[in-house]
DNA sequence: GAGATTGTTGACAGCGCTGTCATTTTAGGT
DNA sequence: ACCTAAAATGACAGCGCTGTCAACAATCTC
């Protein structure tokens, strides 16, 4: 039998409002009454009814996790990440992946719409916006019309005065950079990820300034675009191996395109890592199944759902805006020394 | 300004209870009252609040999504139709990861209490349970006193009269065998995966059938023992390819295992697919990385998710109980004629 | 056409909790 | 001891909806 809020405050003898002031961590209880409530509410097995505190505080206790299908393992981590955030203050995650097909038709706003109408449905305290959503005007316009907070993760510019969780990609890539340049890699090319997605240019702009600061010279032909998938990986690194100075170092800005360069290299006989060493960027799963194993980084994207969903739930305005969190550079048998 | 069902029962000129009714489709409304409630809802956008609503019936609009951490694409895929179907009904879909590490501590039952806490706090009306959670007694039992409907996914066996979604992995592991037999392979390797996961001994059996039934023998040293993970791919592939008489072609039970095969075989010098086929099972994201890709059968997750979530919001007692789905043979590159 | 049956509608209470505000208790100051 | 301010507590309404049940209208029956 589920017990109430009402069989607590009988059982203590005192009135349901004290109960409630003592389960939400309201001032102005006196100790021993709150300890006393505390213990009947333990021994009654009591818990708050979700339903009934949010029809009457206009609190939810929920935070929503929106996406928009970048990979199943990106989106795995950050929700196991803000699930524990939540498990911690007792909220649930709900999940809504949004569909941004009508990416550039921002006039027929059906994305907005949707918003609206399943917050309306279902208010929640907090929505967590991961890439590439959390750049989406329509997505944040309609979040900032329900006065619904919400915390970008990485998103690709500062959003006003609301905070944000991101990682630094400019230092990664160029950690990554200075480590094969400490291998002794000068001859260094690169892979650009897909031009729309805002790690892109960050990534890049890590890998120049560590090549600047060391005084190495980037050949043009050593500048290759890709768009983050296996196959542009290939066609990269077709071409790149087949340069008449082929470079001795490939850093791909992803592990998929990583995972094609060394299928390449392993096609043309081209040995990694003694003669070619390959640098990804992701730390997926498949860094750890490629042959040889992909030296690359690590993403903190778990710890990155965990931090947005305390953001959301604590709303301390005291908090710093912007929440940088450390990434891991993870070297495997990929690289090695020139 | 969020509008409430007592607007539109005064703009319809009608009583809440009426506009209630129309709301939740229930029967002995006058058709033309309907409609003009229709009208006014859409008029004024109404969206009922499921707070309110949950706290009223006892009903909550809410499934809940259990797992217990398989792979991140499977979760991603089950959520995915598990999803879409709630939204075809105005659900919501909530995560909750469990944690079965006390799996066999049938004792301390800390998984059941947190279970019973979840769903007294946020009650849902009815339960998704992927493998190897719906496996799992403790689960299982609280999920019963809660009187909360559940559907497993793929379970290892029937759950007295609670219906189930699942796929047919003997019929599917039988194809790929039937597949390779008739590309003229006679000596086929079988990798078998974690002896603990139900599909397990199911992808065998399918195997050995189709071998019978083609009259071919299998050789004791074809069978290799993995545990789903690519490294047991690549010890298995390294004992296989190593036999005086090597196999033509190896069915790795899931595509993580074919991955390490093909590894082993890229690096011994044995070409894929020309003396030596592979066949995974999962179709994975990483089937199409591979190089060859990887000819192995398409589970419908996506579909399993959506039929579990619609059996729960259905609650349809003529529907079939156990609802099997078809799965498919993906032919690619890493198989050819023997 | 009176009575029975079925279909349609609304009044009202109450789901379990919290916000507001009034009331009581305690502590502090002189 | 007296008065004041602050702290602690409780009474009560009401969040937005649905279940119950009674009222009423339409239709059918012989």
């Amino acid at each position: 039998m589920k017990s109430t809020i009402n069989d607590v405050a009988k059982q203590a003898g005192v009135s349901m409002k004290t109960v409630s002031r003592v389960l939400n961590h309201e001032p102005n209880v006196a100790q021993k009454t709150r300890e006393r409530v505390l213990a009947v509410a333990k021994e009654l097995r009591y818990t708050p009814s979700l339903a009934a505190r949010s029809l009457a505080s206009s609190k939810s206790y929920l935070v929503a996790l929106m996406y928009d299908n970048p990979s199943p393992s990106y989106i795995a981590n950050i929700q196991k990440g803000a699930i524990q955030a939540c498990r911690e203050r007792g909220y649930h995650l709900v999940v809504e992946p949004l569909d941004m097909k009508d990416f550039d038709a921002s006039l027929d706003d059906t994305l907005s719409a949707d918003i609206e109408q399943a917050l309306e449905r279902l208010p929640v305290d907090g929505a967590i916006l991961t890439p590439p959503l959390c750049d989406n005007q329509s997505v944040v316009g309609a979040l900032k019309r329900l006065k619904t907070p919400y915390v970008p993760v990485a998103p690709s510019s500062v959003h006003g005065d609301v905070p944000v969780v991101q990682m630094d990609d400019v230092k990664a890539a160029k950690e990554m950079t200075q480590y094969l340049i400490s291998m002794g890699h000068k001859k260094i090319a690169f892979i650009k990820g897909h031009p729309q997605h805002s790690a892109t240019p960050r990534r890049f702009e890590g890998f120049r300034e560590a090549m600047r600061n060391a005084k190495l010279d980037v050949h043009p032909d050593y500048i290759q675009s890709g768009d983050y998938h296996f196959r542009s990986g290939i066609a990269a690194a077709e071409t790149l191996l087949q340069l008449e100075d082929p470079p001795t170092a490939i850093f791909a800005s992803n592990d998929d395109m990583a995972a094609g360069v060394i299928s390449v290299a392993n096609r043309l006989g081209v040995s990694v890592p003694k003669d070619l060493s390959v640098g990804g960027f992701d730390d997926t799963p498949l860094a750890r199944i490629l042959w040889p194993q992909l030296t690359t980084v690590r993403q903190p994207i778990h710890e990155l759902g965990l931090a947005a969903a305390r953001l959301l739930m604590e709303r301390d305005t005291s908090a710093e805006i912007v929440k940088t969190l450390e990434h891991d550079l993870i070297v495997r048998g990929s690289t090695g020394p020139r």
